[in-house]
DNA sequence: AAATATTCTACTAAATCGATAGACTAATAG
DNA sequence: CTATTAGTCTATCGATTTAGTAGAATATTT
């Protein structure tokens, strides 16, 4: 299951590819647009902005506003910073890869091959569709 | 990420299934050829035999043993027993079905279409395999 | 300087995860 | 019928994650 914290933040990011990346957008508009907690909220931007997805402006007239374009972000990209890897066992991931404590080796693991085969078509959607797909209609 | 315990669970089965189902299987044996904690597979071996997946003999020359032909049991069944639903979002989960609650609708929702696709691309995985398949090379 | 709005730190309640301990119960062997 | 073997059940545990809250600090504009 994703977390509520990847799907705000990919609502969020779709929101904001909506209004423009001209002026910067208040925290407490997405958050009652698309009634999501205002904190809560707040830390899955700041996270976004670590990780370059975002910039801020404080003071009067700040916000949120996108660094990209939408067509740029991937939804895979998104899910690594705030859900994690998206294979569903460590030794199959690609960017998170670690050895399985529990297995003798890769070959041996009865699940190995299949859990490659559940990334690839997981990664088929994510990696392919970015937060420009999310807000056009098709 | 997948839990340990339908890992466990899973890598369990396929050890059953492995050793034929006529007799029964101590879970320490389970335990030391897969080297999962004694404790924690009882539990979920428990599960699976209150699911109809094992079933077990006490005493002397007991254990566990399959109720079914390991051909029969899909991935997909085990998974919604040991971890629950295999949709992202409980919107689009087929058997644990709930409306999100921060949704106006579900045709608005940005995320809604691609997390149908999402479970689509795991579903096929999930359902056309069974712990026959996991322990058959190819 | 006042008002506005984000940033940052810390905290919390609840749930889940992985694991462990120990008493209880059932079945078999002798 | 008793000892042994092995699954059942209850309970607890520490660590981590999740979702959310509170409030002080900081930056910007007017």
């Amino acid at each position: 299951m994703l977390s509520k914290k990847t799907k705000y933040g990919l609502k969020a990011l779709a929101y904001l590819a909506r209004k423009g990346a001209n002026q910067p957008v208040l925290i407490s508009e997405i958050s009652e647009q698309e009634r999501i907690s205002k904190k809560f909220l707040e830390a899955i931007l700041l996270q976004l902005k670590k990780n370059g997805f975002l910039g801020s402006k404080m003071g009067k007239g700040g916000g949120y506003y996108l660094l990209r374009d939408p067509e740029t972000i991937t939804i895979a990209s998104v899910y690594r910073v705030l859900e994690g890897p998206i294979a569903m066992l460590p030794c199959v991931s690609i960017n998170y890869y670690e050895k399985c404590d529990d297995c003798i080796s890769e070959e041996e693991c009865v699940l190995h091959k299949m859990m490659l085969e559940v990334r690839d078509n997981t990664l088929q959607v994510y990696e392919n569709k970015t937060i420009m797909d999310l807000i056009t209609k098709k």
